[in-house]
DNA sequence: TCGAACCTGAACGAATCCTGAAAGGGAGGC
DNA sequence: GCCTCCCTTTCAGGATTCGTTCAGGTTCGA
């Protein structure tokens, strides 16, 4: 679940308030940001303010939609103005909320479109003869489903996302970790083994290149 | 398009009003004759208010989903009281709208709702050797039917829309359970425990695969 | 040649899941 | 009104997998 809101106060407000619901939530302070996270990861919901700093509401709104990203939205306006409400319902978001509102129509709201669910159809990430559907956890190589745990299947995620892209041991331990991660980062070098080990070795071709000092890269082409 | 309100003026003007945006619209005076004339015609949309005679809009809208109708239905709550408009989305409103409202946003939200509403659920879900009917809460396997208590059915319905899907015990939790439930989620497993008695052993093949870290899958192919 | 960065395999502890049983709760029958 | 049955929820023990650490080896660049 992605809270993609200026206001700090209220940012947190709702974070902890959706957080203590048992949802996981990330939060965006504006518009690129907000934009950016909610294409490169799948979210259930977006609860997206219209007045933002960078890029309002209705912009990331319809760029979204635009890019054929179905995560349910819901836009939250900051006066009745009636014509907000209607252009908001018309640039693709599924509902939206005045300000003030209260947290328990929040969470019911945030129930329906949940239920509702995406009206998408699953993005299956594709590169070379690797493939993985994060909907469905399933990855396989030439057509040969290989099993992944959670970690595995986290990290190969963000290679998919980003291929032929170096990505920095950071960032993987950003992307893949708890925040609060303090272990050691050789973690990493650990997992990068272990996807070796499951998609080169058995498949005799190398995927993950070493470039030292920086991080790892996907191999695109064949 | 269906009208449900018993306002007489009101009516006339939503009718008029949207007829002249090119929907045929029909109109239904109490929550009897609304509830009869939603069931047996298939609308776009259905616009509901909760206080009608005979029957209220809750009622309408909650027998109209148990048996198993889908029609995107647009409530009209009389005052902004903010517990009928989460009561309203529980029934299974697809949508809700505060009296007195203008005409600008009733139409920006009933197009909203007919863009989403192509949804049409079918009557049955069926997947493989399983078939299950939400209308009539029945459930057979390869033809024999197998009685369900309501939370296994809950989770069986769940698991049938979203066939292939990996689906975490959080969202199973969210679907078929109280939101303010704050058990163990332990009980997850013992329900999925139980489908799997009621329909794996009995049977003698697996369906509902555990992939661990992430929830549950419904095996698809045979 | 030396050091830093990276690779590798094994091993331990913790998280996750399975399972059976038994305790609560609510609706319907008598 | 009380009892009974069925459904829901809790609990605890055990099995398995996963994450993490560690120690030593290897490669690369200066």
């Amino acid at each position: 679940m992605l809270v993609v809101e200026d206001e700090v106060k209220l940012a947190s407000y709702l974070k902890r308030g959706l957080e203590r619901e048992g949802h996981a939530v990330d939060v965006a302070g504006d518009g690129e940001q907000g934009l950016w996270m909610a294409t490169s990861n799948p979210y259930d919901v977006v609860v997206l303010d219209i007045m933002l700093p960078k890029k309002n509401g209705y912009v990331v709104c319809r760029e979204l939609r635009a890019q054929g990203n179905w995560t349910p939205i819901l836009m939250l306006t900051a006066k009745q103005g009636e014509l907000d409400e209607a252009e908001a319902l018309d640039t693709g978001a599924d509902d939206f909320l005045s300000k003030p509102f209260s947290f328990v129509v929040l969470l019911a709201r945030i129930r329906a479109l949940q239920r509702r669910g995406t009206t998408e159809r699953p993005t299956v990430l594709e590169v070379g003869d690797l493939r993985l559907d994060p909907a469905g956890r399933r990855f396989s190589v030439g057509g040969e489903e290989v099993a992944l745990t959670p970690t595995e299947f986290c990290l190969l995620e963000l290679f998919l996302r980003r291929p032929g892209d170096v990505i920095s041991k950071t960032a993987i331990l950003d992307s893949c970790w708890d925040w609060a991660y303090e272990g050691d980062p050789n973690i990493v070098e650990v997992y990068i083994r272990r996807l070796r080990t499951k998609v080169d070795e058995a498949f005799g071709r190398k995927h993950f290149h070493t470039v030292r000092g920086a991080g790892y890269r996907l191999i695109t082409d064949g």
